[in-house]
DNA sequence: GCGATCAGCT
DNA sequence: CACAGCTGATCGC
C-alpha cells in the first residue's frame, strides 16, 4: 500500500493520490488510477466545499480513471472539476495560487502504467525539472525504453526525481512471471475444466479491484463466452470490457462476489448463486489469482498452484517485480528516488539507498552521459504490434476493433491548452497484425440461474464431497497434462489489444520479456525460446526429465529462493504445479524445430532472465550470431541498429 | 450520525 | 503470497 503523503519536492504545489491533510491546499490534483489506496481524502467534505469555491482547482487523470470514479456516486461531486488528459499528450497546466494570483507552469504527460485499467504515471516538466510520478505500475523489462515521453529525441530524458512503486522493490520478488505467462497458465486450467462438461464452472475469486478486466476480456475472447460480474455500471462506456461481462449468470466463468463467497464455495456453490438447471450439482474451481514471486536463484515458472481439492492459486501481479523495477530506474537513471512503500522489516533509508543504486551516481550528476543503448527503442519490423488508429482494416472479419475507435472517452478533451505537442513521431505508427488462432469455443447456455437457495444444494453434497472431488482432480489432472502438453506451440487468443487500451499501456513490445503488451503478443509462442539457467547446478533437473504425470504428483519446486513459504506450498501433499513454460522434453523439441541450439549465449542479460522461460515475441526471428555481431559493431558505433517500421498512416 | 483508524480476514 | 478492500469495533467530534 503507498504511503506517499501526496507532494512532490519539486512541484509542492500540486497533489498526487492523496487528498487529505495539506493536500486540500492544493493547486491541482492527479489521480493515477482508481484504487481506494490512492484515493484517500477523495471523498472529503472540506476538498468538496474547496472545490465549490475554486475556480482553477481540477483533478487530472485519465479518461477511464474518470469514469471509473464517477461510477461510485460519492464522487459524483468531482464531475465538474475532473479534467481527463489523453495518453502521451503533453498538457500544460497552470498551478494558480488563488489568493495572492502567484501562477506556475508545468507540462504534464500520463504514460501507460500498465497496473490497472485506467492507471497512468505522469510525467512532469516544468521549472523545477522532470519529474516521474509512477503511480502503481506493472512495466516489463524494457518498457522503459519504449516510452516515447521519456525521451527527448532518441535520448533519455534527464529526470531529477522519480516517485516509485516500490511495492515488490525486494529481491524476494526477483521475478514475476511476465502477464502473458500467466494468463496462459490460467487460460489452460479454465479451457480445460469448463470444456469437460457443461456443470464444470470456474470462479475467478477476484479481489474487489480493478485490474482484473484484461483477464476477463482474454478468457472471454478465447472461450467465447462472458464473464459473470457482479455489476456493469463501471464498464458502462468501455465497449471493449463490457462485451466480456455479465450479470446474466449463464455462464461457465464467474467472477462474481459474495461477502461469504468463500462459504459458499466450500459447500460447492457459487457466490451468486448459480445451479444446474436438472438438479445436477455444478463442478465448480475456485481460481484465486495471487501474486507469486521467485527469488533470484528460484528457477520454476509454476504459474498456477493447487491449493486444495478444487481450488487453485494463479500467478498474477498488479505491480512490477524487483528487477522489473530495476530494469526500469537503471534505464533511467534519475538524481532521486522517492519510494512509495517501504517493506516491512525495512526503513525508508534502506531502501532508498538501495534504489540510489541505480540511479545516477556523482560524477553522472555532472555530466550526465548518454549511453549509446539508452535510446528509445522503436518497433522492429518483425514484431506485430497495434496501430491504435490506423489499423481497422486489419480486423476485419474478426470483429476486433481498436479501442480507440470505439471508446467515447476519448473524445473531447478540450479544456486545457496542449502548447508543447512533442515533435517525436505518433506512437501510433505501429499495427497489429492479427492471427486467427484456434480457439476453444464452449457453449455456454445450459446453467439454471434460477434463485438457488443455499440449503437445496450443499447440506447433502457434504458427505460425498471428498469422493467428488479425488474423482474431479483425476480427471482434472489428466486435462491439465494435456494442458501442459500442448501449452508450448499454443496460443490462447488472438485477441486485439483490448485491454491494455484500458491498462493504458500502448507501449510496444520488441521483446520476449515484454507482457504487458497486446495480446497479439500472445498470438503464439515462437519456438525460438530462451533457455538457461545460471545456476543449473544447484538444482535437481530430475523433475525436468521425468514423466509428466510425475509432475503433477506433489512437490516439484526446490528452489533456494529465501522465500520460505513459497516453497511450503510446493511441498504440500496436493500440491499441484503446472510448469507452463519448462519442461526439459519440451526444450528439447524447441531446440530441434528451432534449430538455433546454442543461441542463448548470445543473449543480453535482460533476455536471458535465466529463471523465466518466457514466450518469445511472436513471428520474431532470433539473429543469427554473425547477426548478432554485426548488430553490437553497430550499436558500439551508435549507429540505429533497430529496424524501422514504416509508419501506416499515422495520425 | 459521521468519519477516521485499526484489527481481522481474504 | 504480502494486493486491495471489505467488515466491524472503537473512538472522537
Amino acid at each position: 500500500m503507498s504511503s506517499f503523503a501526496g507532494r512532490m519536492k519539486e512541484y509542492p504545489t500540486v497533489s498526487l493520490d492523496r487528498f487529505d491533510r495539506e493536500n486540500v491546499h492544493a493547486r491541482a490534483y492527479f489521480l493515477s488510477h482508481c484504487h481506494k489506496d490512492h484515493m484517500k481524502g477523495l471523498k472529503g467534505p472540506l476538498l468538496k466545499r474547496k472545490l465549490h469555491f475554486s475556480r482553477t482547482v481540477r483533478l487530472y487523470c485519465s479518461f477511464v480513471t474518470k469514469e471509473l470514479l464517477l461510477s461510485n456516486p460519492k464522487y459524483a461531486f468531482w464531475e465538474d472539476y475532473i479534467v481527463p488528459l489523453e495518453l502521451e499528450s503533453p498538457t500544460q497546466i497552470s498551478l494558480v495560487d488563488e489568493a495572492s494570483g502567484e501562477k506556475e507552469d508545468v507540462v504534464v504527460t500520463l504514460l501507460p502504467a500498465g497496473h490497472c485499467p485506467g492507471s497512468v504515471m505522469f510525467l512532469f516538466e516544468g521549472s523545477q525539472g522532470n519529474v516521474l510520478y509512477t503511480g502503481d505500475f506493472r512495466l516489463a523489462i524494457g518498457d522503459a525504453s519504449r516510452i516515447e515521453h521519456l525521451h527527448s529525441g532518441s535520448r533519455v530524458k534527464d529526470i531529477q526525481s522519480v516517485y516509485l512503486d516500490s511495492t515488490f522493490y525486494d529481491p524476494r520478488f526477483y521475478k514475476i512471471p511476465t502477464r502473458e505467462v500467466c494468463l496462459n497458465g490460467i487460460s489452460e486450467l479454465v479451457g480445460n475444466w469448463i470444456s469437460q462438461s457443461s456443470y464444470h464452472v470456474v470462479w475467478l475469486n477476484c479481489k474487489a479491484a480493478y485490474g482484473y478486466e484484461y483477464l476477463f476480456t482474454n478468457l472471454g475472447e478465447q472461450f467465447n463466452t462472458q464473464i459473470h460480474v457482479k455489476s456493469l455500471a463501471m464498464f458502462k462506456k468501455m465497449p471493449e470490457i463490457l462485451s466480456y461481462v455479465t450479470t446474466d449468470r449463464k455462464t461457465q466463468i464467474h467472477a462474481c462476489r459474495h461477502p461469504k463467497d468463500e462459504e459458499f464455495f466450500q459447500g460447492n456453490r457459487l457466490p451468486c448463486g448459480c445451479t444446474a438447471p436438472d438438479g445436477t450439482p455444478l463442478r465448480i474451481i475456485s481460481i484465486k489469482p495471487s501474486t507469486m514471486w521467485f527469488g533470484e536463484r528460484s528457477k520454476k515458472t509454476n504459474v498456477i498452484i493447487k491449493t486444495g481439492a478444487s481450488s487453485f492459486r494463479a500467478c498474477f501481479s498488479f505491480h512490477s517485480s524487483y528487477s522489473e523495477i530495476k530494469d526500469f530506474l537503471s534505464y533511467l537513471k534519475p538524481a532521486n528516488v522517492y519510494p512509495s512503500v517501504i517493506p516491512i522489516g525495512q526503513t525508508l533509508t534502506e531502501v532508498t539507498q538501495m534504489l540510489k543504486l541505480m540511479c545516477r551516481n556523482q560524477s553522472d550528476q555532472a555530466a550526465f552521459i548518454y549511453k549509446p543503448l539508452g535510446v528509445l527503442k522503436r518497433t522492429r519490423v518483425e514484431q506485430p504490434t497495434y496501430d491504435s488508429d490506423s489499423d481497422d482494416s486489419l480486423f476485419d472479419g474478426l470483429d476486433l476493433v481498436p479501442v480507440r475507435k470505439k471508446m467515447p472517452l476519448n473524445q473531447e478533451i478540450n479544456n486545457v491548452k496542449s502548447p508543447q505537442k512533442t515533435a517525436l513521431p505518433d506512437p501510433a505508427e505501429e499495427s497489429l497484425q492479427p492471427t486467427v488462432t484456434e480457439s476453444q469455443t464452449v457453449s455456454h447456455n445450459y446453467l439454471d440461474c434460477t434463485e438457488s437457495n443455499d440449503e437445496e444444494e450443499g447440506e447433502e453434497e457434504e458427505e460425498e464431497e471428498e469422493e467428488e472431488g479425488q474423482g474431479d482432480m483425476n480427471v482434472k489432472n489428466e486435462v491439465i497434462m494435456e494442458a501442459v502438453e500442448k501449452s508450448e506451440n499454443k496460443c490462447p487468443s488472438s485477441n486485439p489489444p483490448k485491454w491494455q487500451d484500458f491498462f493504458t499501456t500502448e507501449m510496444l513490445s520488441d521483446s520476449q520479456n515484454s507482457q504487458s503488451q497486446s495480446c497479439c503478443s500472445a498470438q503464439s509462442t515462437s519456438p525460438s525460446r530462451m533457455t538457461g539457467s545460471q545456476t543449473p547446478e544447484l538444482f535437481s533437473d530430475e523433475e525436468e526429465s521425468t514423466d509428466i504425470n510425475e509432475n503433477f504428483s506433489l512437490t516439484l519446486s526446490a528452489s533456494l529462493s529465501n522465500h520460505s513459504s513459497q516453497n511450503q506450498d510446493s511441498s504440500l501433499p496436493d500440491t499441484l504445479i503446472l510448469h507452463p513454460e519448462q519442461r526439459g522434453q519440451e526444450k528439447e523439441d524447441m531446440k530441434e524445430e528451432n534449430d538455433q541450439p546454442e543461441m542463448e549465449k548470445e543473449l543480453s542479460e535482460s533476455q536471458v532472465s535465466s529463471d523465466f522461460d518466457v514466450p518469445c515475441t511472436p513471428e520474431s526471428q532470433m539473429p543469427r550470431p554473425d547477426e548478432l555481431a554485426q548488430l553490437y559493431r553497430k550499436l558500439a558505433s551508435g549507429e540505429d541498429a533497430v529496424i524501422r517500421k514504416e509508419s501506416q498512416g499515422s495520425v
